[in-house]
DNA sequence: ATTACTCCATACGCTAGCGTATGGCAACCG
DNA sequence: CGGTTGCCATACGCTAGCGTATGGAGTAAT
């Protein structure tokens, strides 16, 4: 049988909060609301948090560890700089809970407590990809450069994925898609990885 | 003299809800913020609008009017659809405002009443996109996944810009920065656009 | 069995924003 | 000069959500 606990956990609120962010984003995590949704009232809420924003500060807390860890395990599974991009880019299309929640924070533009976190996210994911292109013999700009367009490609996607779906193609033609999105982003991508 | 006017329109309160859009995201499209905005009270809003779906409804109907003359204007001045292309990425520096409007629209997930309108706006850009690379002699498929890309990489620079300018090059090294967009997006971009 | 501690329910006050009702003032009109 | 109309202020009720205060049921310990 499932985890069915009787009492909840302040890490109950936290997961219940990514859920409500990643689907109604930032105003959807409301104290009253959330406990409707977990069955109880706020008088559980306020007795395992000081705040609203306190509980904030404990999901986006998860929230960057998480998308920390991924990419370090990303990073670690693949050694090749044009194969560990092209994988990454293949994951994008991955969680579709993970990047609706990516939306959902980087759009939040108020709440200091959230474009912090949501900074030192892209902060590293951004140097992640510089590293990759630095390793491919790129410069330390054109590194730079190329690292940023390639984040933006990412994000792009996101939300294009989200916003008009039918605009990327489906399962068959998705791989001749991505396909083209690696020859415009990875220099020697043909050359490199392609079978023939 | 600018046009002081000592009596309030209906326009005046849409383009206000546009720049507390562009500004503050949809939250701050509110009848009593803009009003102190404004420097009256929400009894002048009530007498322009019905309620506050209806000026949203006319902030909306004005920006996609714009954003479709926009793009309508860009079509007309350049014939050459690589040159096209190159110009409409340059001119998506262009525009702070405008960037931060769509990013605002895009990202109200909530409201059908936005969500359409930015589904428009979105498949006329993409159409006009597809044009572009189809006029470059790409079949169907392919014009529509490159369409998708190069719409992908303007939402991503959008994004980047705002959440994280540092990582866009600026000044003089942008010039360069379009130039690998560019080379990344259109086919034979060097041979047909630089000078050599 | 009494005590204490954990987790939650209930009830309350407070704020911001929506929408309504009504009054007022100035300009134009007859 | 009196009336009508256009534009706005003021005052009110209503809702959703935040935070607080307090009570209460269950469990564990002594």
């Amino acid at each position: 049988m499932s985890t069915i606990r009787q009492t909840l956990t302040a890490d109950d609120w936290a997961e219940a909060a990514l859920d409500a962010l990643a689907e109604d984003g930032v105003r959807a995590v409301a104290v009253e609301p959330l406990a409707r949704r977990l069955g109880v009232t706020k008088g559980s809420f306020y007795w395992h948090f000081a705040s609203r924003r306190m509980l904030l500060q404990a999901a986006l807390a998860l929230w960057e560890r998480r998308e920390t860890d991924e990419v370090l395990a990303r990073a670690a599974e693949e050694t090749d700089p044009r194969k560990r991009l092209a994988r990454l880019f293949r994951e994008a299309d991955g969680s579709r809970r993970a990047g609706r929640l990516y939306l959902a924070l980087a759009n939040a533009t108020d709440s200091p407590l959230i474009t912090e976190v949501v900074r030192r996210v892209m902060a590293h994911r951004l140097a992640f990809l510089r590293e990759c292109y630095a390793a491919m013999g790129a410069d330390a700009e054109t590194a730079a450069a190329r690292a940023a367009m390639a984040y933006s490609m990412f994000l792009g996607m996101l939300q294009l994925r989200r916003d008009a779906p039918e605009a990327i193609p489906e399962g068959e033609r998705f791989h001749e898609y991505m396909h083209l999105v690696g020859e415009a982003l990875i220099p020697g991508y043909e050359r490199a990885l392609v079978r023939r």
